[in-house]
DNA sequence: CTGTTAGCGCATTCAT
DNA sequence: ATGAATGCGCTAACAG
């Protein structure tokens, strides 16, 4: 097996061409306090270190304090969309600022142990989108990793559970629609098993909503991401009355939107509609999609420095306001 | 500063508990060749292992074997659809299969130099969808991490570059319209400057289709994701004589039908349309829409037999059979 | 004040 | 089946 591999550059070998040891190099290059370096011999190991594209050997580094400055995402098995896109950029960003290297891996579908994943990155702190069990944050602990579960907005959150408004999300849609005068909801309930995470605690803040006002309980369905399917659901709907639907999220709503047009009937007149996450289509759809849009960089900005403080150990700061979920009125509602 | 975590267990535990030496444990977990352990003792170290939840630390084996497992894939700034998050999916099972631990950076706008990124990740490979220049890939082939880039499709591969068919999306785009009748197309190209690594083959592939068939090149303009915007493009084309348009993906495509609509016009009857990637509101538009879609699972099996054998040096396999990229027909063309 | 030596952290692997 | 060396960077203790 040819191995034509270039040695890699260490600390030895800058130390070497800088004609210093290597404690002094560690000592420039980390600009470590209480040891002062004449800028001459400073100067020296840096350009050393230039000449020679010197880079730290991570491994090593990890290896030595034990402790990586990475945050592993693992990924959901569901299809991310774009709002998701945009919250693991922000949240890269949000991270980068405070020192530490975000990267995501998307879960696969035969699933290996999640362990495997972390133990390959030895990351500071793992952030997941769904449920870890018991024994697999224990495993984690032991290993000095942290662990936090984010996007959950269960009514009762586990210790070192994020909290994230899936339910505002929900209740936002119920009382846009109320405040029009609808009197009886519907939800457009998505068909994948596998967002349900999500989709349970949205439609219980439709629920929720109603009950607060005194309307009936939204009248849920399964809405497949089909024109001919989704109208024999328009049609269950219109028969029990309802003449505003709250739907999971946007492509659920366009779904709707096109099971409308296969019975021949138009948003909002015939029925109302409303989705999440202000994808494009939403606003190019005909009618345009009314929607409910997260400030994803606030939202990122908050699950950063809750990592940051999971990782040391404290306790997580305060929740995000309310006020970064809105709805955004268009045409359908 | 209270640090409550856990010491880390390390094979000398597993060795003291199981009354070996360390190197008999390293011997038995990793089924090391041409060591005969008696089985008596291998089950000792395993149980022991087993009840100490051992996991050997993922710094101290790539430190000794100069080699992680991780591929890390650096994401580009622009907002990444649905297709690219399957593709990162298959990737991610691909490398699995493979032995190989997939993560994905998102880039953040305020750009840390990359650098950076993969030093705090020591990957065996790094997978851009975005150019590399030189000085950078010295870098890393000096630390020993091998790099390829994806997805661009330009004419010249360059070496250590993939080949994805870019341009190929366009011309079956353009060839299916051709096949339709369609004597002078237009080209759909988008408003967003970070995507041009993708837009630009796409529309030369359209445009060599078109000088392949003897029709005139493609009238290209610019369509903002707005209805109003594109309207005025639309009009615009039909002035030219344009009667069907290739769409540089199907959110450029849908803006496109919103335009035609804001004219009062429908497709394909008045501007025929083909958009790229089949995301779920394409199949929902009124009318629904023609595309073009890619197998990402082939994709990402390619991708993913190219990295490893970049690693071990290696030359690329050859790239994947055309056929992975097709037409899907609707109802607007 | 300047810079060095020595040993640690952890798993792997050669030679015994 | 084991002791000892190895890979690389960090840092406490120490010498010039």
């Amino acid at each position: 097996m040819a191995d034509d591999r270039v040695r890699r550059v260490t600390s030895a070998d800058v130390a070497r061409e800088a004609g210093v040891s290597r404690a002094t190099v560690s000592y420039v290059l980390n600009d470590t306090p209480h040891q002062s370096i004449p800028a001459e011999t400073r100067r020296r190991v840096l350009e050393a270190a230039a000449r020679l594209d010197y880079a730290p050997s991570a491994a090593a580094r990890t290896l030595r304090s034990g402790r990586s400055d990475v945050v592993l995402c693992l990924l959901p098995d569901w299809p991310v969309g774009p709002e998701v896109g945009a919250l693991l950029g922000n949240l890269s960003a949000a991270l980068a600022r405070r020192g530490m290297t975000f990267v995501a891996h998307p879960s696969t579908r035969e699933d290996r142990p999640i362990a495997e994943i972390w133990k390959a990155i030895t990351p500071a702190a793992v952030l997941a989108f769904e449920d870890l069990s018991a024994a697999e944050i224990a495993a984690m602990r032991a290993a000095g990793v942290a662990s936090l579960v984010a996007l959950l907005g269960r009514s009762r959150r586990r210790p070192g559970e994020l909290e994230v408004p899936q339910q505002r999300v929900g209740r936002l849609q119920a009382e846009h629609l109320a405040a029009l005068g609808h009197p009886r909801l519907g939800y457009a309930y998505p068909d994948d098993p596998r967002v349900a995470i999500f989709a349970e605690p949205r439609r219980d803040g439709a629920r929720a909503a109603c009950a607060g006002l005194g309307l009936p309980a939204p009248v849920s369905r399964t809405v497949p991401l089909d024109g001919a399917a989704a109208a024999a659901v328009v049609r269950d709907w219109r028969d029990a009355g309802v003449t505003a639907v709250c739907a999971y999220n946007d492509e659920v709503a366009l779904a709707v939107l096109a099971g409308l047009r296969a019975c021949g009937l138009t948003a909002p007149g015939d029925l109302a509609v409303i989705g999440v996450d202000d994808i494009v289509a939403a606003r190019l759809a005909d009618p345009a999609l009314s929607t409910v849009t997260t400030d994803q960089a606030a939202l990122a900005e908050y699950l950063a420095a809750t990592i940051v403080e999971v990782i040391h150990g404290r306790p997580a700061p305060p929740g995000p306001g309310e006020d970064i979920t809105r709805v955004v009125r268009r045409a359908s509602t």
